[in-house]
RNA sequence: GGGCGCUUAGCUCAGUUGGUUCAGAGCACCUGCCUUACAAGCAGGGGGUCACAGGUUCGAAUCCUGUAGCGCCCACCA
């Protein structure tokens, strides 16, 4: 195996290498070089080329707190679905937070052979060239699909660059790769020696499309409209006949018994007797076992032990025949007599035609049933009796049900830890082995006639060498034959987390030591079973260890009308398509924006277009800021606030109570909410309100030098905060804001940190009262229908003499944020005649519109204010009255609703005075 | 057949320990604004019996029981 995963680059993905530093120009209102609308394509590759130059993806072991990620790797000839996007965009968030706050961030990405997936791809292909499988050798046809793989290999890495993702590429893997490869088969003997890996006959699930072996996870059961065809079987020897249902009429050829319930009166004096197949004229016994249900059909069943698991097992406990009517390809062999040759469903329309012809076809039964489908191939699969290699997972189940269930593995949503449990509880043993030539090749030997004699081991020499000691014979190299088969695919996925860091090859490596066990696996629920629960498995079996700490499950991305999305229907919009559109960061904010951990994503693109606006927000936000720096003037983003100011105090506040949250949300893998409190406090509150407040006084002036090195200083730790959800944008307004070293990236900077001492509640309160006032006054202008150009005369009237010094102190922010004219604060004022009114939290607020003022419309506001407040008071002052509430409530409870009954009083006192100064 | 989950504004969904205007957000909608960062924008506004029926509690979107509808997972009923 010598393949090595160089990245091919298709045309479309050429990464532009090219990268200079950006030097901030402070050219006053020149805005020539700054578009009005962010260009996402220009800054994508520029920087994600730059962060790969300098390394900033790569890890190394160090004495840091490690976080390490692997990719729930894609098959590698796969390209990139929404799936995909939406998987790897919560990895990137993830691993890119982790880095910021200071772990040593590492995240593992690769590819997966994908056994039966790529084998298929590759004979559908030497198809269309005419070439059939079988006509070729094992080695011919690993060679094209070497070739293949080679070709289209990889192109999946190359787009998760186009995400954004912050992979460890130089950590590239590839299932099949020569180390993986081995430890795949060392883990195969290591669990034959163990005795947990087995060879056996057994019922199966085959797929005749794939013609291989599949395990029970690999089937999926649909309900299907069925027919129940109710045959006649003649009693040998009498008149007498029986009736049977079957849902499949084909395999009657193969009966080798029939079946009735021990105490079932109907059949009990056929028990012994003799029955005649239909068609084949096969005289078979009539046995009795308790596994039939008298009440379903006619309460007899036809048993047909080699195509139906059932009835294989009756076979067995009454020593019936088996009778293989199959072709692997589903088609009918010599045992079955007639139709040979035809397909399955083929055969079935044939025996009924017959039966009907013969007159044994009693009726036929309209039904829905359940009918299992090859999860790859979607062919019916069809239960046969085969010899296969098996994983016994009993006891490798125990420490990974425990360790779920004990939380020493959080899963996220925690529901799905009773599917896992449920599952494990009754799992059973994993057929392993697969008739196909793409994957590791089973290491048993065999020698001798049969299939009986065999070893296990490595290499052929260590083959030889075993073999000849275990039969005692002088063997030669060509008397022994290698297992023709492969292992599923699954079983090198689930040594994963392991096999990248070669824990199974050298257990103590520095890197394994280090990595292991990772912190956190991204990926969807459906494949708990077939990767999760075995990865875990695996970790506690090889290592004795847990994989990782957290799981965390993402839904299924669907369309609007909640079907899934897939290639078939054509409802799924290409990734890199959006990405063209929308940017990169634009396109993750939208698939996070509605995607809480476990509920399926319903992707609309106008998800990713609230993106795209937020991305040109944020360009536009730094587009002012710089457009009100003097030229030749340098200037550094602060983080020293003006204690004056309340503007920054509310700011400041803000941000550390909004870190806070974040890292709750991120604690608890609450991305979407994470996200969107960023997105809150960057939008509403830095745009809407701090900046409107530090816009210069006067248009053509610029902010004060200090005032807007603060607000850089904001915006930077804001870009910080936002950097994992949207990493190009970020890194771009980063290196804009100042010029920084080569090496000083948004990516590697730090996290911000959470302080709540940092948050001071008086200002976040005083600023909300001025919201609320400044809204109050818009309110009033926009209902009032007065322009918000034309001059206002304020006036304040505080609940109280603090408030009224405080209030004092914001005049500024009120003169910045409304047209006042005069800006009055008085406790003692009162109303002047033609004016609009509001209460604000138990202040007032009054507006002179001296011929402006429309006195009905300014009745009609005052009196739904006093309605409202009626409603809100008759509520409270109901729980007030209850003794029960006043005397088992807790006292802050009742408090709480005292202080909101005397509010809503005063604030009616106060509404209904005005009311009346505005005359009846 | 067994198990798990969901039902909150037109749509998609938050709502943690039952108690702060808790009935919210985004989108959509309505009104007014091209206010020199942004119309991909700004300001203002309307909209819900929290699926239904009971119960526990001073108090329920939140806890319990039942009903209906929907979804998912597991299972060998011909």
């Amino acid at each position: 195996m010598d393949f090595s995963l160089e990245p091919r680059t298709p045309g479309c993905l050429i990464l532009t290498p090219i990268f200079c530093i950006l030097h901030m120009k402070n050219t006053k209102n020149d805005l020539t070089d700054l578009p009005k609308q962010y260009n996402p394509s220009d800054a994508e590759d520029k920087w994600y080329a730059y962060w790969e130059e300098n390394g900033f993806f790569h890890s190394e072991p160090d004495g840091r707190e490690p976080y390490t990620v692997v990719i729930p790797p894609p098959n590698v000839t796969g390209v990139l679905h929404m799936g995909h996007m939406l998987n790897n965009t919560i990895q990137d968030v993830l691993v890119r937070r982790a880095r910021m706050q200071g772990k040593n961030a590492c995240w593992v990405p690769g590819t997966d052979h994908a056994s039966i997936a790529t084998e298929a791809k590759v004979v559908q292909k030497l198809r269309k060239e005419g070439i059939k499988k079988s006509d070729l050798s094992r080695d011919e046809f690993l060679e094209h699909a070497w070739a293949w793989t080679e070709e289209h290999g990889g192109i999946i890495l190359q787009q998760l660059r186009k995400l954004g993702a912050s992979c460890d590429w130089d950590r590239t893997r590839f299932t099949l790769e020569e180390e993986l490869y081995d430890s795949v088969i060392d883990c195969f003997i290591d669990l034959y020696e163990r005795g947990y890996i087995y060879r056996g006959l057994r019922m199966i699930n085959w797929d005749p499309q794939a013609k291989t072996a599949l395990s029970d996870e690999e089937v999926i059961h649909k309900e299907v409209q069925s027919k129940l065809y109710h045959v006649e079987y003649n009693i040998a020897g009498s008149d007498e006949s029986v009736t049977i249902a079957t849902t499949r009429p084909e395999t009657i050829l193969a009966d080798t018994g029939v079946c009735v319930h021990p105490e079932d009166e109907r059949y009990r004096h056929l028990i012994g007797k003799t029955v005649i197949i239909p068609m084949v004229e096969r005289e078979v016994p009539v046995i009795a076992d308790k596994y039939v249900d008298p009440e379903y059909g006619t309460g007899c069943l036809k048993v047909t032990p080699a195509h139906d698991v059932n009835d294989y097992e009756i076979g067995q406990r009454h020593g019936l025949d088996v009778i293989d009517m199959f072709h692997e390809d589903g088609t009918v062999s010599e045992a079955g007599i007639f139709y040979i040759g035809e397909d399955r469903f083929e055969a079935r329309k044939r025996i009924v035609k017959d039966l009907e012809k013969s007159g044994q076809l009693v009726r036929v039964e309209e039904i829905r049933n359940k009918v299992g489908y090859s999860e790859r191939t979607d062919a019916v699969i069809e239960p046969r009796l085969s010899l296969q290699w098996f994983c016994r997972m009993k006891e490798l189940a125990e420490p990974a049900l425990e360790n779920v269930m004990n939380g020493n593995i959080r899963f996220h949503p925690e529901k799905f830890t009773n599917t896992y449990s449920h599952w494990m509880e009754n799992i059973r043993d994993w057929c392993i082995s697969r008739q196909l030539w793409w994957g590791q090749r089973i290491p048993a030997w065999y020698f001798g006639d049969g299939d009986d004699e065999y070893v296990i081991a490595k290499t052929a020499e260590e083959a030889l060498r075993k073999a000849r000691e275990k039969s005692g014979r002088e063997l030669t190299k060509d008397e022994l034959r290698q297992d023709e088969d492969v292992l599923d695919t699954w079983f090198s996925s689930w040594l994963w987390p392991i096999t990248v860091f070669n824990g199974m090859k050298e257990p103590d490596n520095e890197e394994i030591s280090y990595y292991y066990p990772t912190q956190t696996l991204v990926t969807a629920p459906e494949i708990m079973f077939f990767w999760v629960a075995r990865m875990i498995m695996a970790g506690y079996a090889f290592r004795g260890e847990k994989p990782f700490s957290d799981v965390y499950y993402h839904g299924i991305v669907r369309d609007e009308k909640r079907r899934k999305m897939s290639k078939s229907l054509g409802n799924s919009p290409d990734p890199l398509e959006l990405i063209a559109r929308y940017g990169a960061d634009g396109t993750r904010v939208g698939m996070l924006f509605s995607s809480p951990a476990g509920n399926d994503l319903l992707f609309d693109t106008a998800l990713c277009e609230q993106g795209r606006n937020f991305s040109n927000k944020i360009w536009n936000a730094f587009r002012f800021l710089s457009m009100n720096m003097e030229e030749d003037e340098s200037y550094t983003p602060s983080r020293e606030i003006d204690p004056e100011s309340l503007a920054d105090r509310w700011m400041e506040s803000r941000l550390h109570q909004t870190v806070l949250a974040m890292d709750r949300d991120f604690d608890r893998y609450r991305l979407n909410e994470a996200l969107q409190k960023i997105y809150s406090l960057i939008w509403d509150d830095f745009c809407d309100w701090y900046i409107e407040m530090i816009k210069p006084e006067e248009q053509g002036a610029n902010i004060p030098k200090q005032r807007l090195e603060r607000a850089l200083g904001f915006f930077e730790s804001l870009m910080k905060l936002l950097h994992p959800f949207m990493p190009f944008l970020t890194e771009e307004i980063w290196h804009r804001i100042r010029n920084r070293s080569k090496t000083d990236a948004i990516m590697v900077s730090e996290w911000p940190k959470a302080d709540p001492d940092s948050v001071d509640t008086d200002s976040l309160e005083l600023f909300r009262t001025v919201q609320q006032m400044v809204s109050a006054v818009r309110n009033i202008q926009a209902e009032m229908g007065i322009s918000p150009k034309q001059t206002l005369n304020l006036t304040l009237k505080p609940k109280n003499s603090i408030l009224a010094d405080k209030l004092a102190g914001a005049e500024w922010i009120f003169r910045k944020l409304l047209p006042a004219g005069s800006f009055t604060v008085d406790e003692a004022a009162s109303k002047p005649g033609a004016a609009a009114a509001a209460v604000v939290d138990g202040s007032e607020l009054y507006i002179p519109l001296e011929g402006l003022i429309d006195l009905e419309k300014e009745r009609e506001r005052i009196q739904k204010e006093i309605d409202n407040t009626k409603g809100f008071l008759t509520s409270v002052e109901k729980k007030l009255g209850n003794r029960q509430f006043t005397d088992n409530a807790p006292e802050d409870v009742v408090e709480r609703e005292r202080n909101k009954q005397s509010d809503a009083t005063a604030k009616l006192e106060k509404l209904n005075a005005l009311l009346a100064e505005l005359g009846v």
